[in-house]
DNA sequence: TTGCTCCTCACGTCACGTGAGGTGGC
DNA sequence: TTGCTCCTCACGTCACGTGAGGTGGC
């Protein structure tokens, strides 16, 4: 592997573009995705992908098309799915990840609950253990409220 | 409508059942499923389905596996899938199936846990109203721990 | 014997992908 | 002019469903 330069070596350079905005005409798509041209317009036409067209018309394909145009061309060729397989697969997969979005919300939910109630637990303590030193300082006696009758003088049972 | 009953009126009749329990011959089993019975035979060799075999070989198709049937049979039919897709939407639909669980499950948990804060917020005050009580009571004085020196007052370690 | 089961093989149909053919604007 | 775009139409291929054909046991 040398490291000399030579006038025909590919260089590789990066864009910032927005995932949405459409930016490759059709036959770069399909090179991209590994399909036909004609294939593209097939889905178009099938509602299976929806390209942004230029004033002129021309259809154009953004990364996230791109990206869907990918995942639909692995479960036709790799896995075999028709179109109204894929349809219905893309579907769930929505779906899917939605509920585990909910799954992760309610998992951080219950955390944060979980901390609550041990900060709780502690502050409780905290209290009791006040209670009982006060009574070991004094020998006086502590009682909770609920274990009092009415008009009676505190005594502590428990 | 008349209520007499005639010799050629039809009854329905119910017989428990175990849901996995092979009861249908392929012919029964493919017009409960509205399928040609050599569909059926077919799907079991792409791994689709799974009837119990009799001591003889007899295919024997249980509830569970004709309501599979039935729900691929819609899949196929009224959706156009075809098996590879019902294959994949089968496996997705039970994914789903078990985060939707997963979900309710931790939806249970978190009312739970706010439930349990909100008791403990409960005896908080309770614990509050017990002391001011007691004070009110005896006139003597309560101080949190955290304000009392060290070596002032011992005992009890928790 | 009839009507079911089992199996394999073959054919018709339909969806899908792709190619051809004709148009038009950089 | 070349090479792209747009479009529609048509054909080849393949998966799927179903029918036929032959077997065997209640």
């Amino acid at each position: 592997m040398s490291s000399r330069r030579r006038r025909t070596t590919t260089t590789t350079t990066r864009i910032e573009v927005s995932s949405d905005r459409g930016v490759f005409m059709i036959s770069v798509a399909a090179e991209l995705a590994d399909m036909h041209p004609q294939t593209l317009r097939m889905y178009e036409q099938r509602g299976l992908i929806e390209p942004k067209r230029s004033a002129k018309g021309t259809r154009l394909y953004s990364h996230e098309d791109v990206q869907r145009l990918r995942r639909i061309q692995q479960m036709t060729a790799e896995l075999g799915l028709n179109l109204a397989g894929v349809e219905k697969v893309l579907e769930l997969e929505q779906q899917l990840e939605r509920t585990r979005r909910r799954v992760v919300a309610l998992e951080r939910r219950r955390d944060e609950l979980e901390a609550e109630i041990e900060a709780l637990e502690g502050k409780r303590e905290a209290v009791k253990a006040d209670i009982v030193r006060y009574e070991a300082g004094t020998g006086s006696q502590i009682v909770r409220v609920k274990d009092v009758k009415p008009f009676e003088i505190p005594i502590r049972r428990r």
